[in-house]
DNA sequence: CGACCGATCGTCT
DNA sequence: GACGATCGGTCGA
């Protein structure tokens, strides 16, 4: 491994404040090896999921199944799934074993493997979307739903601090994407994103 | 720029 | 049998 890159622990995962982790997960790197190749990304888009209480979650009143069922998982590892038939969409899992907290990682600015990224995704190595969007990051990164439930701590996928410093500043808080369905809780404030990074989904600003 | 729509299939009811 | 924690293209203002 890179000199002066750690990979995030259990205890990091572990923690109980999903809004934090997903906060904290701001300016990391993910990192994945797959088909023998090395891809990462900056994060700098997440989004929590809040459990049993959280109706925008898959976990909602604690329902649990095949699928879901990796959620509940001690924190550390991945939960990954299939949306809309097509995009594979990447979360961390999160507190102790049978709590189902979630971070999904929304959006990377592409670090290295970039050909790799472009090779995966048919696209040109500088495009803008080849890791902005759920859907977008995972295919770049090679994240399938197969892999949920894959260890974060692990050599094929996992997170790292770089020293890398975000300004607390320029992490904004937002209401999460794609969840009107989920009544209230669809304006909750548990989306994150650093402020005017062009990685960022949605609207372009800042 | 915003609204809309088709693609595509595992999962849950 | 219906429905997505999406994406990218198209169409109209």
């Amino acid at each position: 491994m890179v000199k002066g890159i750690k990979k995030l622990d259990y205890a990091f995962y572990r923690r109980a404040d999903v809004l934090a982790i997903a906060r904290d997960l701001i300016g990391k790197l993910l990192v994945t090896r797959v088909d023998q190749v090395l891809t990462s990304g900056r994060i700098v888009e997440t989004e929590a999921y809040a459990g049993p209480s959280d109706k925008a979650s898959h976990a909602y009143g604690n329902r649990k199944s095949t699928r879901t069922g990796v959620m509940y998982r001690e924190g550390g590892c991945a939960y990954v799934y299939l949306c809309y038939g097509l995009h594979h969409l990447f979360n961390v899992v999160t507190n102790r074993e049978g709590i189902p907290h979630a971070v999904l990682i929304r959006a990377l600015e592409p670090v290295s493997g970039l050909d790799k990224m472009a090779e995966r995704t048919g696209k040109k190595s500088g495009d803008i979307s080849l890791t902005r969007g759920p859907g977008n990051l995972s295919r770049a990164l090679g994240l399938r739903h197969g892999m949920s439930g894959t260890d974060l701590c692990g050599q094929d996928i996992f997170i790292a601090d770089d020293g890398t410093a975000v300004p607390p500043g320029s992490i904004l808080a937002t209401p999460r994407i794609g969840v009107g369905y989920a009544a209230e809780d669809a304006a909750l404030p548990y989306r994150f994103i650093w402020q005017g990074n062009k990685y960022v989904s949605g609207k372009i600003s800042g």
